[in-house]
DNA sequence: TTGTAAGCGTTATCAC
DNA sequence: GTGATAACGCTTACAA
């Protein structure tokens, strides 16, 4: 604090009267008289008095802050989620604070058992990389509301609001297949198995195939350890030396797509006559992108909102029944996967 | 709080000590006898102690947050420029609390003179749209250190870390006219004059302009009320329309960039042979973008390490000295302004 | 080295 | 309707 705070006492002092009831025209409690009233405004406009949020929050117990903990902020998917969980937020009349994990099992754990200040926020929106299992194995704090965010089954145990991977992996596949393309490769699997996103959408493509009839190629099967648009480059890349070349790319994310049609353009290939390549999370880098790319869109807005509505219903009434919330997700084919009639000019 | 919190004053009771010696312990104050403190640290692992933060805040005045005060948050610069403050701030023991202003403007004002809950940050890190003059009309809240990101020119009254917008848009340009376009347009301009970075980069469009004794055309000019990719679409559109054509077109933002390069694909025209591309932000799609985008690129780890940096600094000693940094840029140039080696008999 | 107690600025429980 | 005053849980003089 730069200079002594003005506190109720001040203003109390200023007006000629008691702190009681300075508080209780700051808070617009209802039995002031006006005149009273109207004096204790002017004091608090004269010495520009401001609550402070922190003794008010010490005597409630309410922050008004809310934490958002993501593996990283900057990916589109993450940006998208956090600028709707915090235009969401306020209308509940709270701020966010935003922590990454850094895909850190460690510090996702760290951060849940409430090493750090957790106390600082009323509620907790925690999006997993670990799954389940490896969740629940964690000693969660329950000191403090939590909502989790993407994961699609847990037992109950905490309120969350999810996305079908499962089903939507699937859907991406069998678009693909729809296509007439049979050697469909995947980018995005994960060598570690306490990941839940990757297992989910690779058994969705397994499925598809399966559905298909086609066998499992495992040289199809790229996995990355980000999905970040150079990890879908360099499994492009890969792929692509595979004989026979696969004729359609699922990946696991649009940021793979994204590297992956950059491989695939600059190995002078053309998407999607000779390679089609579908994505996750219908990014508006996709749309822009020539061709677009084709992708399983997930309504973040739909997410936050009702993550947030849970986390806050939670805060309010800590005993009542946990939510299981699926949040829809659809197909967008684009260019990417346009039946093949005209030259989409790339190059 | 979900159950009666575990205080200091329980663990002292559990351990036969005051609550002083326990405070010692959680604080690793030195002088606490060896005895003691294990008998300390072990009632407060059986009562899972946890301090309150609020509370101690109340007494230290320090909360251990910062504010990240930004127009969005999803947009790929922004959204680089948090992670980094995030990771910063960790370094300084700061965690970050992200507001967005919407790009509006009366929010930007409530958001500075503290009109919220200000006090619960020991900072604030404010990237502004308004313009140095706006600004310091405001009164900003002096009881809160403040940084200031992305604006070049204050009064040295706040620490800040800026960019030189200026000059940063007239290297574009300048490299845009060693290329030896001619028509140069440019997208991003605003209607309104109270916006900072537009006026700066519309100034360095101009600057360059003039060295190379070319004519500002008044049709070659699109303004834009956000920076986003649609705008960037629809510009290069009403761009297309103009005769003579331009040969290339600076953009304001990558987005916008990003934008016009799918509006000039979409018209069968050809990137950089009929119409080069170059973008301000550096952010990686655009790197990923076939053909690759040519940009500014803007250091955003140094900008955001720095502010952070100051800001620590501030709160440590409010009374020293303004610091005002500039963080370095440079052109980096891709394909969409890459020599032009195919005949096209354009020019 | 450790205990006692006085705040930090609110809100809330009593009285009046 | 308003005034004292006791918490909230912690840090830190000041004592011991």
């Amino acid at each position: 604090m730069l200079r002594m705070a003005v506190t109720l006492r001040d203003v109390a002092e200023a007006a000629g009267v008691s702190v009681r009831t300075v508080s209780n025209v700051v808070s617009d409690f209802p039995h002031v008289s006006d005149g009273v009233r109207r004096r204790v405004r002017q004091a608090i406009e004269d010495l520009d008095y401001r609550p402070n949020p922190i003794a008010r929050t010490l005597r409630t117990g309410r922050t008004g802050m809310l934490a958002l903990i993501v593996p990283e902020i900057d990916p589109p998917y993450f940006s998208g989620l956090a600028r709707n969980v915090i235009d969401a937020a306020a209308e509940h009349g709270y701020r966010v604070m935003i922590d990454q994990t850094g895909h850190d099992h460690d510090r996702e754990r760290e951060l849940l058992t409430g090493g750090g200040r957790t106390m600082l926020f009323d509620g907790l929106l925690f999006s997993p990389i670990v799954t389940n299992a490896e969740l629940l194995e964690m000693k969660v704090s329950r000191s403090v509301p939590l909502v989790l965010l993407g994961e699609y089954s847990f037992d109950g145990q905490y309120d969350h609001v999810a996305i079908d991977n499962v089903h939507a992996a699937r859907q991406a596949v069998t678009h693909l297949i729809n296509l007439g393309r049979t050697r469909i490769a995947a980018i995005g699997t994960q060598p570690l198995e306490q990941y839940s996103t990757p297992l989910q959408r690779a058994s969705g493509y397994h499925e598809a195939l399966r559905s298909a009839g086609f066998d499992r190629h495992p040289a199809y099967q790229i996995s990355s350890t980000s999905y970040s648009r150079a990890d879908g480059y360099a499994a492009a890349a890969q792929l692509l030396a595979v004989t026979p070349q696969p004729d359609a790319i699922f990946c696991f994310s649009d940021l793979l797509a994204i590297g992956a049609m950059a491989a695939i353009h600059d190995a002078g290939l053309r998407i999607p006559t000779d390679i089609a390549v579908i994505g996750i999370d219908d990014i508006e880098e996709g749309q822009y992108a020539r061709p677009s790319l084709s992708s399983v869109s997930i309504d973040t807005p739909f997410i936050a909102s009702e993550a947030v509505r849970l986390l806050a219903a939670r805060i309010d009434d800590p005993e009542s029944p946990t939510s299981q919330i699926l949040a829809p997700h659809r197909v967008i084919p684009r260019q990417s996967t346009a039946v093949d009639t005209e030259p989409t000019g790339n190059n």
